[in-house]
DNA sequence: TTGTAAGCGTTATCAA
DNA sequence: TTGATAACGCTTACAA
């Protein structure tokens, strides 16, 4: 168990130079300041003694880690390992490491993996935790890159890749409108989430842009889960028995929708067509199959890491960028033709 | 973007003291050496000040990363995430950050990011990656604290967390006897993969115990893939016409099989019973809804964090430790009793 | 109980 | 083009 780890010194003994010539030598950005036939022989040695540079040593003398810090709600929720694999990928390949935290959704939580993060020295952000309020958002933009995943302020002043949720919602509207319902329901995300507000309003302009009515037919959830959307659905179609299809603002809201349909009797999709959000692993193979609307979660994880990424190396404070992404629709077997329409 | 520190030197200068009695007050493990009331003045201009130790500098000095190594597969494979949390949150607890890296079970890139776990100097590991060759796992464990996630080696020489895969299978092979099965097959992992070996050998025991043939009714697929097991479920269920259950070494095969059967006109559970293994997220509303065998996720990675910090605690060389944790039968819609015995 | 001082492995500044 | 040196922030003998 001992840990024997070869510094610049070693390396530099072997060449018979100046560590600090080692140092120049083996760092991309100053080994154009050395001899190349000096630049040559210290590769040899480094290589030869597994030379690996310390990154605490270097990250106390340059003030930066090469670490960046990923928050998101829970892992588990399948929405998320995606991202974080983009993230990974994309990182990994400039030589950052990603630290991951979850939230739980839980403020206080947030407020503290945050703070664990920083004291971390982490040298940058991305948040996915797609809460309207941001208590410490400014506070933290103000001393460290930050890029936020499926989430914008009213403001837009914090950089961001999201997807087209507009674009995302009408794709499912236009969709059952299309399949010849009338009557169609939204059973949106909650009150404190970003993402749900967003696609809720989306879904009222697209109902609009039809001259459909949305008056008693939105509800919203508790929690992005199963359990709650089974309840929040079972109310809207026990209220509204005219729905004959529902817009769910994730699929997991979806699934629960499905379900409440079939507690009262309205198998999805002959008597209720349902879509979902996200196109989560396994959505193919549930029953029946989740029509819903597909965002690119590994783009979106990259495309996060890559702004991040040049938002490190531009020291000068570039225009706010934001990266949108296009969703598109999948359709499976839990969206129909309504029964008859109204 | 100005990143303001407030480092040991800044505390000790409110206070009035020297650096290193700070740095002994802040630290719990030498906290004892110094005077309380002392101990309680710089904790307070700490708090007053910000303060939070460079994980750096004190990393460099100690050579020791508190940061742990953690090499899955694949994050976006189902079974990891639960597992992942469990290592966040224990390690988190300890004060520890994992390090998460994936191989895609490709050795050439295990190899490459455990050398960049190295290289961030990572204080120990844990590997989830199942393959029965384990070409650097001797002298990686050699080096550094090492545990191993549901694998374990011939010699059992390695720490490691378990599920009983004996027990496992045997509970889905019961079961499938129990409602009447006789000619049951299983569908294992590839050959690479030290579970798919296990559960292989699980299922031929079991059987044996039952006084009932495996012969030519074991296959094993070349990825763990639902299409990989496709194909071999399917090729194995045209020669083999009078199998009426499978036992499938993950749920992703069950799911595979599950896909041949229909293909060939063998509706499950009315025709075939097929279960899983790992009980992943869903798999309670596919279709039909998956018998299974459940590992705790969660468990397996707390209980690997735990032991993984307890091999950093000991200098001592303790005797190796195994957990082994305890798997159950989730019955669902994929089993029943065969059309006809045989 | 506290202070002193050295050093962990790098990088950056300055001088040669 | 290279060498010398100091410093990043912390911990830990050792001394007082």
């Amino acid at each position: 168990m001992t840990r024997v780890a070869t510094t610049l010194k070693d390396v530099a003994k072997l060449v018979g130079i100046h560590p600090a010539t080692v140092s120049r030598a083996l760092n991309p950005r100053t080994a154009h300041l050395v001899n190349p036939a000096t630049v040559a022989r210290v590769r040899k040695a480094a290589a030869s003694l597994n030379y690996v540079p310390n990154p605490m040593a270097s990250g106390l003398r340059t003030a930066r880690s090469h670490t960046i810090g990923v928050v998101i709600p829970d892992l588990t929720n399948p929405l998320f390992p995606g991202m974080v694999r983009g993230i990974q990928d994309t990182l990994a390949r400039a030589g950052y490491t990603p630290l991951l935290v979850n939230t739980d959704n839980d403020p206080e939580v947030e407020a503290h993996v945050v703070a664990s993060l920083r004291a971390r020295r982490v040298d940058g952000f991305i948040l996915a935790t797609a809460r309207r309020d941001h208590p410490f958002l400014l506070e933290l933009s103000e001393k460290f890159p930050v890029v936020l995943i499926n989430r914008v302020t009213e403001s837009g002043q914090f950089p961001s890749v999201t997807t087209d949720e507009m674009h995302g919602i009408r794709l499912a509207v236009d969709h059952l409108v299309g399949l010849g319902h009338r009557a169609i329901a939204h059973i949106g995300g909650p009150a404190w989430s970003s993402t749900g507000h967003e696609r809720a309003q989306a879904f009222s302009r697209a109902m609009k842009s039809h001259g459909l009515s949305t008056a008693r037919r939105m509800a919203a959830v508790d929690a992005w889960s199963v359990e709650s959307a089974r309840d929040t659905a079972r109310a809207l179609l026990t209220a509204q028995p005219a729905i004959t299809a529902v817009v769910a603002a994730n699929d997991q809201l979806a699934l629960g929708a499905i379900a409440a349909g079939r507690s009262l009797k309205l198998r999805c999709p002959r008597a209720l067509s349902v879509t979902g959000y996200n196109d989560m692993p396994f959505m193919d193979i549930v029953d029946p199959p989740l029509t819903t609307v597909r965002v690119p979660q590994h783009d979106i994880g990259a495309e996060a890491a890559r702004l991040l990424l040049s938002l490190l190396r531009d020291d000068a404070q570039s225009p706010v960028k934001h990266v949108r992404l296009t969703p598109e629709l999948i359709e499976r077997g839990s969206t129909a033709p309504p029964l008859r329409g109204d």
